[in-house]
DNA sequence: ATAAACTTTCAGAAATAATTGAAAGTTTAA
DNA sequence: TTAAACTTTCAATTATTTCTGAAAGTTTAT
C-alpha cells in the first residue's frame, strides 16, 4: 500500500473509532491527521486534505485545543496559524483520561452520590433495590476514578510493565 | 428525595452518561430502569416507565440481549416475556469490556497492524512520520487489549486492591 | 383450526448532531 | 488609516440517528 491510501485508510479508522466514542468524526479526522503529519498544517491544508469547510475546520481544532492534544505553531514569516499534534501516544492517552475523568466520571459520581441516602421505608423492596445498586455503582466508579488518578500519574513503562505483570 | 423522584435522576444520569459513551440513550436508560428493579419488568413496563414506544422497548431490550446484560425470565402462569439485568456492578463492567474490545479494539488493531509496512522511501519525512506513529498506535493499543484481556480475567477486590496500591 | 396474547419488523416521522459558507470580526503591514 | 490577510461566528441547511406505531409474524390455549 502506498502513502496516500494509508493515509486516507488510517484517518478513516480514527474517525470511526472517534464517533464510536461520542467523539465528533471530523475532530477524530483532524486529530489524525495532524498525528501523522511532520510538519505543522495550517486550516487550508487540513480543509483540502479532509475536504472540510472553513468553519468546520476552525471549529473542531478549537475544540482539539481545548482538550490541549494540539497547540498553535507560529512560522516565521508568515501570518497564517499552523498546528500541530501532541505526538507521544502516552500523552494523548493521559489526555484523553484526564478530560474523560473530568467531564464524565465526576459529574455522575457526585449524582450517584446524592443518591445514596433517600427518603421511605428501608425495609421496602424497591428502597433496598434501588440503595443497594446506588452503593455499589458509587463504589466502583469510585474506583474507577481513583485508577485514572493513578495512571495520570504514572510512567508508562511502569504502568504497562505492572499491569500486564498482573496475571 | 423520595424513590421516584432519585429513580428518575439515576436513569436520566445513565441515559447522558450511555450516549456520551457512544450509547444508545434508551438503551442505557433501560439498562439503568432494569438495575434498579428488584423484580423483573415486562415490555409494557418498561414503555410505561420510560415513556417509549413498544417498538423502540422491544429493539434495546434485544440490544442488551445481545450485550448479554440482561436476560429473559419465566414467569410461571406467564406468557409475556420478563426481563432482568444483571446486577453484579464487576460482571457488568467485564461485560461491557469484553464487547468494547471486540467491537472497537480488535478491528482497529487490525487496521494499525495493516498498515504498519507500506511502500516509498524510508528516508522520507512523510513516510518516516507516519510509519512511527503507526507503530507507536499499534503498541500501546496492543498493550490496552492485553490490559483489557487481564482484566477479563480478574477478580474485582484483587483487580482494584492492586491497581490503587500502584502508587 | 383459530383466536387471543404476545413479539418483531420496518417505513416514515421526529429529533439530534454536524456542516456549510458568507458575513462579521480581528490582526498586521505599510 | 486602510486594506489585505486571516480567524471566528452563526443561521440555515444537510446528514445521521433514533423513535413511532401499525401491520406482520409467532406462539399458546382451547
Amino acid at each position: 500500500m502506498n502513502l496516500t491510501e494509508a493515509k486516507k485508510q488510517f484517518i478513516q479508522t480514527w474517525g470511526t473509532l472517534g464517533s464510536e466514542w461520542g467523539i465528533n468524526r471530523t475532530m477524530a479526522q483532524v486529530h489524525a491527521l495532524l498525528l501523522i503529519s511532520p510538519n505543522a498544517l495550517c486550516t487550508e491544508d487540513i480543509m483540502e486534505q479532509l475536504n472540510v469547510s472553513r468553519g468546520n475546520a476552525n471549529m473542531n481544532l478549537r475544540e482539539l485545543m481545548n482538550w490541549t492534544l494540539i497547540s498553535k505553531e507560529l512560522v516565521p514569516g508568515d501570518r497564517k496559524e499552523y498546528f500541530v499534534s501532541e505526538k507521544d501516544i502516552w500523552e494523548i492517552a493521559k489526555i484523553i483520561a484526564r478530560e474523560r475523568k473530568r467531564r464524565e466520571i465526576e459529574p455522575v459520581l457526585k449524582v450517584l452520590n446524592g443518591l445514596k441516602v433517600i427518603e421511605g421505608d428501608k425495609k421496602d423492596k424497591e428502597v433496598k433495590a434501588f440503595t443497594e445498586t446506588v452503593n455499589n455503582l458509587s463504589d466502583f466508579v469510585g474506583k474507577m476514578d481513583k485508577s485514572v488518578d493513578m495512571m495520570l500519574k504514572a510512567d508508562e513503562s511502569w504502568f504497562f510493565g505492572t499491569i500486564l505483570k498482573m496475571i
